[in-house]
DNA sequence: GCTGGCACTCGTACGCACCGAGTGCCAGTC
DNA sequence: GACTGGCACTCGGTGCGTACGAGTGCCAGC
């Protein structure tokens, strides 16, 4: 186990690293920080920590830089999270709640987040399995062509056209609207295939294919729309990278182009409490010289999407961690609300 | 006027400067074309194209390289619009022909130009000014709380709440439906108002204030959303930028999350034919170094949104042009067909 | 009007010396 | 035993001078 001391230094060389960008010696930091103790003794504890990999030199006769490792202790064990000023949290919520749709709701996080922690932000769109149905809608566009609308809690609106087995009066249709709606509305999606079950069997046998149908299209949608959306921005905010930076951008702006990829990494995010993931911590490549900081948001007491930021490894943590935490605690809110 | 033999030195040095990002010389301009000539020929045509402002030297000693007032010369006069092969052709109608809903075809479309061109792509989603509306649909979420879903040829779909000033009735809400669907489905976003316009008169008074309501709504909804979405793709293209790249690449980024000035870039081509803007012909500062290359799409006749391409000013342009093109044909069809 | 020749420019690459930040180690001190 | 001051050493960065070569402009000649 590392002394205090150590524990001490180590954060002191992440803090200093984060905001110079260089290398930093056992000199400067003993200058900038109460230490109490001689560079030489820093030297010794520096050469320490190297051994137990926390921190590394680039090169011989330069100072150490955090590793990821280091910056993991940091984050685990040195640093809190930073909360908020209280003018920062009332710009957050005047911002968000100028919102008019979901869309607007989303665009308005990216940025807001963008914005507040300087990095890439990354929002998915509340998820449909948690949410609940506000509405299904029928429309008759043509005599066996129908379109179907459903509406989450969310503020959710997804569309399916439906091509019929058979026309489908005006009647059957209200009838099936009726009953759809009476045994959906306010339920949960991973609920709604269960409660829609048996009701082709009380249809006149010559609707029951088109109900079948129907009820088939809303099934596939609940399921194809769990494959969720998401929005980023902030992706300026990549230029503040580093020195090496155009090779280390490259192969980030192609995993931000991925959707796939970032819903995994926000996927592998634990549901509940924040999470961090240094550089190598991530699974894809391309991400390894980036740390993700990522959380759940939802407008009750669970989860229904999560978002996070992407930035440097070399990144204020802290301030990070409190800037995505209340964004999210925010957004919940204004979901909850609308 | 240029004689013949300049222009076409012109064109080589695109050509060349283009190929290799580096400025070209006249010994290498006389060996990689049959221009019929010396280098000491081509250093006096040189010469007059840096005198008429085509071309212009980095630093002395150094090859040529052309000026945006070059390139306008290029692509107004000198290089026609490459068509694309047959097997990229196929390749993007069967990319885009497995699109499911207006979301997914705009999101493929991105990618696709964003692949095909080696650029950042930018799509604008098809505007309501111009589309027809196929459905409108009122659904009643509590006595005195309405959703109003606005359904679009174009796929489209949105929706808003409405609260109305007094509870209103299902026959009521069936019988608002209905008319209002008789005389807006079919029509053009922008006949809209008109046609509505008497609609309250013939309702009892007791509705009257919430069918003012809903069509105040609507009317809203078809000029506030006249206020386009887009998507942007292909945003690591701009690592190849150049060698200067980091400080080329910062405003690019900027620029392109500024949704605004993204529209207005595409709102300034015109709407038929295809626009190219070239380095300083564009108004946004940030995107000096840049050119775009638009053009707009549509269902039918008429041009609907438009699409294009972001790059360095060094790119290639006849082939850029191309494969603008073709997308644009094909999303159209694609439109044309759902 | 085109061409070959020639002097000139200037940016780049390379070698080299110097500087200084930072280290590791060791002997001395509390 | 832990800390400190001192010291030799390493090595990347910087500045400078030189050599090189691509490319130019100009001019005389065909």
């Amino acid at each position: 186990m590392l002394s205090e001391r150590r524990l001490e230094v180590l954060r002191a060389i992440v803090q200093d690293y984060v905001g110079t960008e260089e290398p930093v010696g056992s000199k400067a930091l003993t200058e900038r920080h109460r230490l109490g103790v001689s560079p030489a003794t820093v030297r010794n504890d520096m050469a320490v920590l190297e051994d137990e990999g926390f921190i590394a030199q680039p090169h011989t006769s330069a100072g150490r830089i955090p590793t990821d490792k280091g910056y993991r202790l940091f984050v685990d064990k040195l640093a809190g999270v930073k909360p908020l000023s209280s003018p920062e949290r009332r710009a957050i919520q005047n911002f968000l709640d100028g919102a008019v749709d979901l869309d607007d709701v989303v665009g308005r996080t990216v940025r807001l987040l963008a914005q507040l922690t300087r990095q890439v932000a990354v929002v998915q769109y509340p998820s449909l399995t948690r949410s609940t149905v506000r509405h299904v809608e029928l429309l008759s566009l043509a005599p066996a062509r129908l379109m179907l609308v459903l509406i989450t809690d969310t503020g959710r609106v997804e569309q399916r056209m439906i091509d019929c087995p058979a026309p489908f009066g005006e009647t059957s249709l209200a009838d099936l609207r009726a009953r759809l709606n009476s045994r959906v509305v306010g339920r949960r999606f991973a609920d709604v295939p269960r409660l829609v079950q048996e009701l082709p069997e009380s249809f006149d046998s010559e609707d029951r294919g088109t109900v079948s149908t129907v009820l088939s299209t809303l099934l596939e949608t609940l399921v194809e729309e769990t494959e969720e959306r998401l929005m980023i921005g902030g992706t300026s905010n990549l230029t503040r990278f580093g020195h090496d930076f155009p090779v280390m951008i490259r192969p980030v702006l192609e995993a931000l182009e991925e959707q796939v990829v970032l819903l995994k990494l926000l996927g592998e995010a634990t549901d509940s409490g924040m999470t961090v993931r240094i550089g190598h911590e991530n699974a894809h490549e391309g991400l390894n010289s980036t740390s993700v900081v990522a959380v759940g948001y939802g407008s009750g007491d669970e989860a229904v999407a999560k978002l996070g930021v992407v930035g440097p490894t070399r990144m204020d943590y802290p301030g990070t961690m409190g800037a995505v935490r209340a964004v999210a605690r925010y957004v919940g809110q204004i979901l909850a609300e609308s």
